[in-house]
DNA sequence: CAGAATCCCAGTTGATACTG
DNA sequence: CAGTATCAACTGGGATTCTG
C-alpha cells in the first residue's frame, strides 16, 4: 500500500515495473499508466468502500467501522491514512477527552465518488450476465 | 483471483466477510457490495490493462504481451482466462501450425472500457493534485 | 475513543523450465 | 506460438494485544 514510501530513493517516487518500462513513452497520455495509478490508490480492498461511506457525511472512526462491516481496526486506520495522504479525505482531531476524530471527503474525494457510483452501477447491471457466463464456462471446462 | 472457486461449498458461491455481514441488507442496491464485485473482477494488477489493450483490436497472445510491458507469460494467461470466464473477452483458437490464438473484447467487455477510460481520465487530471498533497503530507509527518 | 505495534498466514505474483 | 507446471518471494490483510 505504501509502496512509494518503502522504496523511495532520494525523494524520487518508486517506479513499478510497468512504469519503468514506459519511461520513454512518446504518448503524452499513457492511459495504461494512469489506470495503474488509480488502481494503486483505490484498487485495494477498502479504499473505495471508505470513500463511499463518507459520501455526504462526516464520520468518526468508530462510526466508520460500524458502517463498513468486516473491516478491521488496523485496515481502517491504514486506509484512512492513505486516503488522507492522497488528499481524498481530511482528518480532524478535536482536543477533547475522550478524543474525537472526524473524517470527511475533500472536494477531490468527492469527484471520485462519481466514478465509484459508475462502477457500482455497472456491477449491479451486469452481475447476472457475468454470473451466467461463469456458469457456462465452468460447465464447459470441468472434468 | 479465483476466490469463488476455491471456497465453493455445495454449489453456493463463497461469501466474503463483507457479504456475509450484509446478508439481511434491506437496501435493494447495496453499492458497497457491488463495488466489491467489480474490484474483485478488475481490481487486480493486470485485468484492466489487458482490457484497455484489447480496445478496438483483436490481438494474439504474444502481441498482448508486447503491448503490456512487464506482464509475465503466466499472469497474462491467468488474466485472460479469468476475463474469458467472466465473459469480458473471447478466445479464438485457429487450427493451424504454429497455433494462433486471438483475443477480443465482448460487448460486455466493451462497456467496461468506458469506465476504464473514465478512471484513466480522472487519474490523469488529478495526478498533480494528489502528488502535491502527498508531498505536503510527507513533509508534515516526517521525523 | 482512536489508534500503534506485533505476529503471522493465505493468497498473489514473478522467475524459470518444460511442452504440444 | 501459446501455453502449463513448479517453486520461491512478497505482501496485503486479519487477529490480538497494548496505550495516550
Amino acid at each position: 500500500m505504501a509502496k512509494a514510501l518503502t522504496v523511495e530513493v532520494a525523494g524520487a517516487p518508486a517506479l513499478t515495473g510497468y512504469e519503468r518500462s514506459c519511461e520513454g513513452d512518446p504518448s503524452g497520455t499513457d492511459h495504461g499508466r494512469a489506470i495503474r495509478h488509480v488502481l494503486d490508490r483505490i484498487g485495494d480492498k477498502w479504499s473505495l468502500l471508505v470513500i463511499g461511506t463518507l459520501r455526504g457525511e462526516r464520520l468518526r472512526f468508530t462510526e466508520l467501522q460500524r458502517h463498513i462491516p468486516g473491516i478491521s481496526q488496523r485496515m481502517l486506520t491504514l486506509t484512512l491514512r492513505q486516503l488522507e495522504r492522497d488528499g481524498l479525505i481530511t482528518r480532524t482531531v478535536h482536543a477533547e477527552v475522550p478524543p474525537r476524530v472526524e473524517y470527511e471527503l475533500t472536494e477531490l474525494g468527492g469527484t471520485l465518488i462519481q466514478l465509484a457510483m459508475a462502477l457500482a452501477d455497472w456491477a449491479i447491471e451486469n452481475q447476472p450476465s457475468i454470473e451466467r457466463s461463469r456458469a457456462a464456462y465452468d460447465d464447459a471446462h470441468q472434468r
